[in-house]
DNA sequence: ACAATTTATGTGTTCGTGCACAATAATAGG
DNA sequence: CCTATTATTGTGCACGAACACATAAATTGT
């Protein structure tokens, strides 16, 4: 049985238009009528039917655009392609998407940019936004002018968006401490090298990892924590000093970039292979040494979902009006092995 | 710009009623009608709006069933859930689902619950079918009738059955491979328990796993191969006798079922975390030797995918008339630790 | 009390397709 | 040549929601 607009409105005696006005909250409507029609409406689980609701109002399309730098790099790939997907989904009810792709990691750019999209009038933004005072500021103005944003891969905080979707890094973390233990022999000593203390998510992923340290039964040991800043050089040197600390050395934790860095010093010090390596995302250079064996795991985080979701999230609130029912969604932790790629 | 039927109908000089029957190839237009039409279409690159057409025909919907078996549980509500996804996305143009569990693996059951779909006049289905005779008939007799079939999770062969959505069986064995190659010494000795030697799926995973042992610098080896059936018994005599003629035993590659009778024989031997586990999906004995650190992988197949993209697939064939672009779509060959669940 | 407003409610039209039916053109049969 | 038949083409309406506009009821001011 379907209940349509009309159907409500016969029921409560009124005309489709009043019906229209409870749905829609829109004034001259006596409290008394509003109540009724709105009791039916629950009554009979009205759900609007998307495709006509998509037919009578496509003139007005709803605008989303979507925001990312390409510099991390087969991961774009994969993301473009979850928002092509999920565009290709939407497209039928009327959106509109627009990707734009800003070349540098540079907040000014990216907040001239909002600004474009703020003065053409998009709908909602779905955004890796640069973690600046500048973005966050430029956010939360988009935000109270009415523009839905919704970020993912990397959060920003002190803003009223939407909801985040990314990896849950310390559950990254725990899965890279349980792949370690599971590669080297037990009572081993193991180092970590981490992106920057001072990155949210990279703390988080130490966070995560060193859980499970504590854990009863933890059968590994952790000798060092050292920062990279990303960097292939100081993963060189960092990586050399510990070859020379810890002659023992059994395995490396790397949660982020430099890892072309490490591989050149296991290679020099006669130790690659024989330190297992854990590192992060599917980049080239990590695909490269995983095809070496020289990294032997890599957590990867779903590029996909993380282009097709805010598309789906934004286009639900603003079309459907459904909120997100969380405000953070979580993408996979993928355990990747070069023969799983 | 939006092309519709009209625009096209005012550019070729014709009546909309012509599109309509060009578009749907029905009888009497005239040759010339017909092509002059067509080039325009295809100028233009006429896309249908799927929203009016959901709209104008949802009195007669699409209706698709989806058969499983409800055996292989922890896997079944991800199924579920990605069937129900995939309805939620497409209810709205006009899709009416019914899912249909048989708790059996009988074939009998299966054809007379095939038998009731076709009277009942569905347009497709998604199964997991019976590998026999009788289901493989049914089959045939049901797509000659007009009904769309797509297999998931198991195929069956000598059908024309749309296409088939599952596991990369043969990668699934590389990864397999990969993995105890990385959590066991160099030089280890290893065993493979397999199902059978006579399921496609289970043989695949064994060609995969093998192929990666011919390679140059494969650094275990294989000690032996046996046949369990699935059945906990059998897993744990062979275990038992693994450990007494291997005692430099290091792992063990399981491809199916019977697991909780290899985690008692090696608990019984003493032998639990020292002879490494690989094993597939993540029934809930798999998971709870992995909890217990006796099965150190798992490798998963993305219920969720052979649950929703069966569904999308029928629903773009029978609905857009868009025919799946490969008879075999491969969902994730997915490493799981305990952690990574 | 009556016109001018404001507030509340009702109606008609639009979106793009699909299909039933109406109208016209072409052909056949006598 | 005219009618019966068939091939071809054209038109109207329905689907369900949104919105502009039309009407009706209630309120205000004088």
């Amino acid at each position: 049985m379907k209940i349509t607009i009309k159907k409500i409105a016969e029921l409560a005696n009124v005309s489709r238009g009043t019906v229209d006005r409870v749905l829609h909250d829109r004034p001259n409507v006596t409290p008394e009528t509003k109540e009724k029609v709105l009791r039916i409406i629950q009554e009979l689980e009205y759900t609007p039917n998307l495709a006509a609701k998509a037919l009578s109002s496509n003139t007005k399309c709803i605008t989303i655009s979507v925001v990312l730098a390409p510099d991390f790099n087969p991961f774009v790939a994969e993301i473009k392609k979850g928002v092509a997907d999920a565009y290709e989904e939407l497209r039928h009810f009327g959106l509109t998407l627009e990707v734009e792709v800003i070349s540098t990691l540079n907040a000014e750019e990216q907040v001239k940019l909002l600004s474009r999209l703020e003065k053409k009038g998009v709908d909602g933004i779905a955004i890796v936004p640069i973690d600046s005072e500048l973005v966050r500021d430029c956010i939360n103005r988009l935000i109270r002018k009415g523009i839905k944003i919704v970020t993912f891969n990397s959060d920003i905080f002190n803003t009223e968006r939407l909801c985040f979707v990314g990896q849950d890094n310390e559950k990254a973390g725990r899965v890279a401490f349980s792949l370690l233990e599971n590669i080297v022999p037990a009572g081993s000593q193991i180092a970590v090298i981490i992106s920057s203390l001072k990155l949210k998510c990279h703390q988080s992923r130490l966070t995560g990892f060193m859980a499970m340290l504590g854990k009863s039964g933890a059968c590994i040991q952790t000798v060092s924590i050292d920062e990279n800043q990303d960097k292939d050089e100081l993963s060189y040197d960092i990586v050399k000093s510990y070859c020379k600390l810890y002659p023992q050395l059994k395995g490396i934790y790397i949660t982020g970039g430099g890892v072309s860095g490490l591989g050149r010093a296991l290679s020099e010090v006669g130790k690659a292979r024989k330190i297992k390596v854990v590192s992060h995302d599917l980049v080239d250079p990590v695909i490269s040494l995983m095809k070496e064996g020289i990294i032997n795991f890599s957590i990867g985080q779903n590029p996909y979902v993380q282009g097709s979701l805010p598309v789906k999230i934004l286009f639900n609130y603003i079309f459907k009006n459904e909120k997100p029912d969380r405000e953070i969604y979580n993408t996979g932790v993928d355990i990747k092995t070069y023969e799983a790629l």
